[in-house]
DNA sequence: CACCAGGCAAGTA
DNA sequence: TACTTGCATGGT
């Protein structure tokens, strides 16, 4: 197979440039706090954005969207608030841990996380109940604005299709391909995660071709799962 | 009605 | 270490 680009940076690069060009800079930014994010870092754990905007809608409506105010909740609360978003038990057991580590590490304080060294505080987070790679790369990315790529299940399929990953390697080895290969800037990291999510929902599905694909041409998707 | 999306932890061996 | 299962919803 012939190598179309002598770097792997160039051709990370050209996907952005493509699915950007396509899809515009999005700006794209889950929440509109830092604690709103952290809140939906956890609810969007394996579900659709549709059932979490409904959960994060009801703590606001409820006006218990602060650490504080969610941590005085008990457990039934806050699991029939966040019900739309699923497993409703087992995400309030760890939106509880996560405000536990947040108060006791960082005292509910952003600032306090990011002033932190950047993997002593990954490894804290995935040291928490419930947060494994995504969800603390989520919290470091957007709530702290730190350079680490976000992998998810639309990364994944991506490069898959892209032939760029097999589907066999660990969240750390993707994540590598891009923080390798890319400048350790979180506005492109925000930005290229952002291309990957919207494109995964619209294409790159189910269908083996996608009409208007702008990576279409470097997808090298042979119909197998 | 069947099926889909889609992280993490805990149990098994 | 590697594999399997539980967790629950809303949309098609």
């Amino acid at each position: 197979m012939i190598r179309r680009f002598a770097k792997r940076s160039e051709q990370l690069l050209r996907i952005y440039e493509l699915l950007s060009g396509h899809y515009g800079n999005l700006g794209w930014w889950p929440g509109e706090t830092p604690f709103e994010m952290m809140v939906l870092a956890v609810l969007t754990q394996n579900t659709a954005w549709s059932n979490v905007e409904k959960a994060i809608a009801n703590l606001k409506s409820n006006g218990v969207l602060s650490p504080e105010k969610l941590l005085a909740l008990a457990h039934d609360e806050i699991a029939s608030m966040i019900k739309p978003a699923g497993y409703f038990n087992v995400k309030t057991k760890r939106l509880t841990a996560l405000l536990e580590f947040f108060r006791d590490e960082y005292s509910f304080s952003f600032e306090k996380m990011a002033s932190e060294e950047l993997s002593l505080a990954r490894l804290k987070l995935l040291n928490t109940h419930g947060v494994g790679g995504e969800t603390a790369d989520s919290i470091l990315l957007y709530c702290v604005n730190k350079p680490v790529f976000v992998i998810d299940a639309y990364t994944r399929r991506i490069l898959k299709r892209l032939g760029i990953a097999d589907g066999e390697e660990s969240y750390e080895d993707l994540q590598g391909i891009f923080m390798r290969n890319l400048p350790a800037d979180p506005a492109l990291f925000n930005d290229y995660h952002a291309q990957f999510v919207i494109h995964g929902k619209t294409m790159c599905r189910t269908k083996p071709l996608c009409a208007g694909c702008p990576i279409a041409g470097m997808c090298s998707y042979n119909g197998k799962k």
